[in-house]
RNA sequence: GCCUGAGUGGUGGAAUUGGUAGACACACGGGACUUAAAAUCCUGUGGGGGAAACCCCGUGACGGUUCGAAUCCGUCCUCAGGCACCA
């Protein structure tokens, strides 16, 4: 009765079976504990490819496993749907870009559907639908009147192809994360979240991640980027308002020679005004502001600047500091100003060699005296204060405070907390986004859109410019308002939302997505959140991470959530390689998966992502491996049915079959316990298939030990075994599985047969395996009863030939035991 | 430069945390079946020596701790990723 196997009716069966049967349905229940696990959702961008793949197979072992293990399992997919390739793509091919990404989402959907995963379907959601974005405008307009978002003319990053802002989070080594064109400064009105207001509460709660790679923790904190210093005031000459610096090292104050600011800062054009410098100034800053950032940052910039032909004074020492603007000043980090100490700063340093600025020393390390004439580099390190006042002699570590609060005292400013993250700006100038549910009033400003106006809908019939720009602000109908406040014209704002604010809460909407009194139900979130295991590349590590635990934090002050943190713990999968590179359309090296399915079916490919390597390290693909999981597949359904096969003989007696059956049963049972703690406790799915290989070879040698038919006890035995070696790769091959499943008999829908439990008595042995050292090096081996005292097993070892040689003449100085294991023998 | 990781056979990777290094698989060699090939099954496979029993060497390098080190400590090398003129 053996069938082949036939991985397309097989897979097919068994997927209409699992949607007939509502298997993957989630509902909230109360009375039961509830699993969330989370695979960070697809941009829809036409197809699945291998990464997308491996994500959802490692995502789908962990939900079907704790589904078995009886856990109430949320397991939800949906499309992050808004974003620029689809405007790209409606360009290029003259459709819209919501039937772009349509048409997307419904072939990606149909690839999941045929790769098996345990999706609650009912559950999809894409977050280009009105019914999504109208409460994430919502939330826009409650953290407005709150204070979490302002408006702000500002310097921003702007990518020219993609016509729009970047946040400081998209931009990488100075170019478009998307594109990679250099990024351009440019100065422009918009949105900001203010992330800032949370930066000590992310930070710190980075302690509260256990279940968070190491790595990626850190890729946050030095984000987030905190340190530890003093605010000081330089008074002006023939102003009033000081100028405000941040600084880590206030102990160097008295070495204070001169003060750069940013070319963006306005006190550069503001104190050259009326001096013979205005014109120098106007003409430095100018030609840096239209730099791009490798080029005025890049490694091969150098540092330069220009006298403003203004003066500070120094708080303590009362100098004359010359303020210059300088090339190299951040106008965002800090506040764009800097006190510069050129004897213990670097940068200070070359500039002051530069400008022929004064030097003054005011750290002396242990041993050779700077002296400031001679000094080739900046002294950054430790040392005891002098040129200092009061100070000298004093360890720098001290000073700091102490010259603090000597500030203090004189009202010049004090200790401090600065960070380098700067709040998020969320305007882009693109279509294909959620608009922002503003509209600008000549009279009353920027008004919201009143809530029960919302959704604003994008309107969907329009013409793309040819130039490629947004077509929403020639939307005269659309533009073109009342105010809501006044009642004048008014006009509607035009920009749409960053496509990372949709992702930073949609984790949150799955628990209730078609719940439509508010953003998201209070109790239903409560109950499913956090995401106990979140599953995604570690390209995310910073930005959507990052938003999305800020996003918690303000639901959460909103009283919308109950937790602190959306994710307790994360895995961040490696890529998938092929001939030692990333797959890339550039490289020429893409396997789509779509053929290795019509070539193998599902769960081969399932198989070989989930057994080539550890999840969080990158997979070397190669088709060899794919063959090889293709092989074990096919021997686990002749093993199944080499099982059913048996010829069955009532004469045969049981009598001598003892050991046989201890032996599968202890397998049996080793594996249980072996697979089930990979899974759980490691995630280590790799090894967790080995030691289903290694079963499955145990089984197919005690199956075809003889011909002819087993005794009745070997066959019970054989019976557990193959039952449990199923059961056991389901939540890996789900399809040929319950195929197996169901042809032994069994009832079909195994993610709601119980995981099955070892039996630790099985697992005892009479006799174990004792290796033998002689200093340290193995020299033999023994069999023992476990129950062998000491001694026994010492008089067993030196029995030993090989062990005899070794000792032999030499005098025993100890022995050590390792129980059950191991026997070291010191000899000398 | 700073911060994370990681270096183990021809290859992907094991070694459950200090106790038999190389599980499992891929590739390759030998054999069986076949007219032949594919598939399948059996078998070998870190390097060196030996007929064999066994022995020596071996986890990026060199030291150290220990009865015992891939694992812990120190110094260094290489690779990958992240941050980078952050005052």
């Amino acid at each position: 009765m053996e069938r082949a196997y036939n991985p397309e009716v097989v897979e097919k069966k068994w997927q209409e079976f699992w949607e007939e049967k509502k298997l993957f349905r989630a509902e909230w229940d109360p009375s039961r504990e509830k699993y969330y696990v989370l695979e960070m959702f697809p941009y829809p961008s036409g197809s699945l490819h291998m990464g997308h793949v491996r994500n959802y197979c490692i995502g789908d072992v962990l939900a079907r496993f704790k589904m078995m293990k009886g856990l109430n399992v949320l397991h939800p997919m949906g499309w992050d749907a808004f974003g620029m390739p689809a405007e790209n793509a409606a360009i290029k091919n003259r459709t819209h870009p919501a039937v772009w990404t349509m048409g997307n989402i419904n072939q990606m959907r149909s690839q999941l559907q045929r790769l098996g995963y345990s999706y609650d379907w009912e559950r999809e959601l894409a977050t280009c639908h009105p019914q999504y974005y109208r409460w994430e405008q919502w939330l826009f307009l409650e953290m407005l009147k709150r204070g979490l978002v302002y408006r702000k003319k500002s310097i921003v990053n702007y990518c020219e192809p993609c016509q729009t802002v970047l946040a400081n989070e998209q931009v990488e080594d100075g170019a478009c994360w998307r594109c990679a064109t250099p990024v351009v400064q440019r100065e422009q009105d918009g949105w900001f979240f203010k992330i800032t207001e949370y930066a000590a509460e992310l930070l710190d709660w980075c302690k509260g991640l256990p279940g968070w790679p190491e790595k990626v923790l850190t890729m946050q904190r030095n984000w987030i980027g905190r340190s530890e210093g003093a605010r000081i005031f330089f008074d002006l000459e023939n102003r009033d308002r000081p100028i405000e610096v941040f600084t880590t090292r206030p102990d160097t104050l008295y070495g204070a020679t001169f003060m750069s600011l940013a070319p963006e800062h306005p006190l550069c054009l503001e104190l050259s005004k009326g001096t013979p410098q205005e014109s120098a100034v106007k003409h430095f800053v100018n030609k840096v502001l239209t730099l791009d950032w490798q080029a005025r940052m890049g490694e091969n910039a150098e540092k330069e600047g220009v006298f403003t032909g203004a003066y500070c004074i120094n708080p303590l020492t009362g100098r004359r500091m010359p303020i210059y603007v300088a090339n190299f000043v951040l106008y965002e980090y800090g506040t764009g100003a800097v006190m510069a100490v050129p004897a213990h700063d670097q940068r200070d340093f070359e500039f002051a060699r530069k400008y022929d600025l004064d030097v003054i020393v005011v750290i002396q390390p242990d041993g050779d005296e700077l002296k400031a004439l001679e000094m080739t580099e900046a002294y950054a390190d430790e040392g005891k204060l002098v040129n200092s006042g009061e100070f000298n002699g004093m360890e720098n570590v001290k000073a700091m405070k102490g010259i603090a609060e000597k500030l203090e005292s004189m009202n010049k400013g004090g200790l401090t907390i600065n960070y380098r993250i700067r709040d998020w700006g969320i305007s882009r100038q693109r279509y294909w986004g959620a608009p922002i549910p503003v509209i600008h009033c000549e009279k009353c400003g920027a008004v919201p859109v009143p809530e029960e106006q919302l959704p604003v809908v994008l309107p969907t019939e329009i013409e793309f410019p040819e130039s490629g720009r947004s077509p929403l602000p020639d939307l005269d109908w659309w533009v073109n308002v009342t105010c809501p406040q006044c009642g004048k014209p008014a006009k509607r704002e035009t920009d749409t939302m960053d496509t990372f604010v949709e992702s930073s809460w949609y984790f949150d909407r799955y628990a209730c997505p078609r719940y439509d009194e508010g953003m998201i139900n209070i109790e239903e979130v409560a109950y499913w959140l956090p995401v106990d295991q979140y599953i995604g590349g570690v390209e995310h590590a910073i930005l959507h991470l990052l938003y999305s635990r800020f996003f918690t934090k303000i639901l959460r002050d909103m009283g919308l959530k109950k937790t602190d943190e959306p994710f307790t713990r994360l895995l961040t999968q490696g890529m998938v390689i092929k001939d030692g590179a990333k797959m890339s359309k550039s490289k020429g090296n893409v396997v789509d998966p779509q053929e290795l399915i019509d070539r193998y079916g599902a769960d081969v490919v399932r198989l070989f992502c989930l057994f080539a390597a550890p999840p969080e390290r990158d997979l070397d693909w190669t088709s060899e491996g794919v063959q090889g999981a293709d092989r074990f597949l096919r021997r686990v359904w002749a093993l199944a049915f080499g099982f059913l096969n048996l010829p069955s003989d009532p004469s045969v007696s049981d009598g001598g079959a003892e050991e046989n059956v201890r032996n599968i049963r202890r397998l049996t049972h080793k594996t249980i316990k072996k697979v089930s703690e990979d899974i759980e406790d490691r995630f280590r799915l790799n090894t967790a298939v080995a030691a289903i290989m290694e079963f499955a070879n145990g089984i197919s040698s005690e199956l075809y030990r003889e011909d002819g038919a087993p005794p009745a006890a070997v066959r019970e035995a054989l019976g557990e075994a193959i039952r449990m070696l199923v059961l056991l790769l389901s939540p890996f091959i789900p399809h040929i599985t319950e195929e197996l499943w169901e042809a032994l008999g069994e009832d079909p829908g195994m993610v709601r047969v119980t995981w099955p439990s070892y039996d630790p008595k099985l697992l005892e042995t009479e006799e174990v395996l004792i290796v033998i050292q002689v200093n340290g090096k193995k020299r033999g081996e023994v069999t023992v009863p476990v129950d062998a005292s000491d001694e026994e097993v010492k008089e067993a070892a030196l029995a030993q030939a090989n062990v005899k040689r070794f000792v032999e003449g030499k005098t025993v100085r100890k022995a050590i035991l390792v129980p059950k294991k191991l026997l070291n023998v010191v000899v000398g």
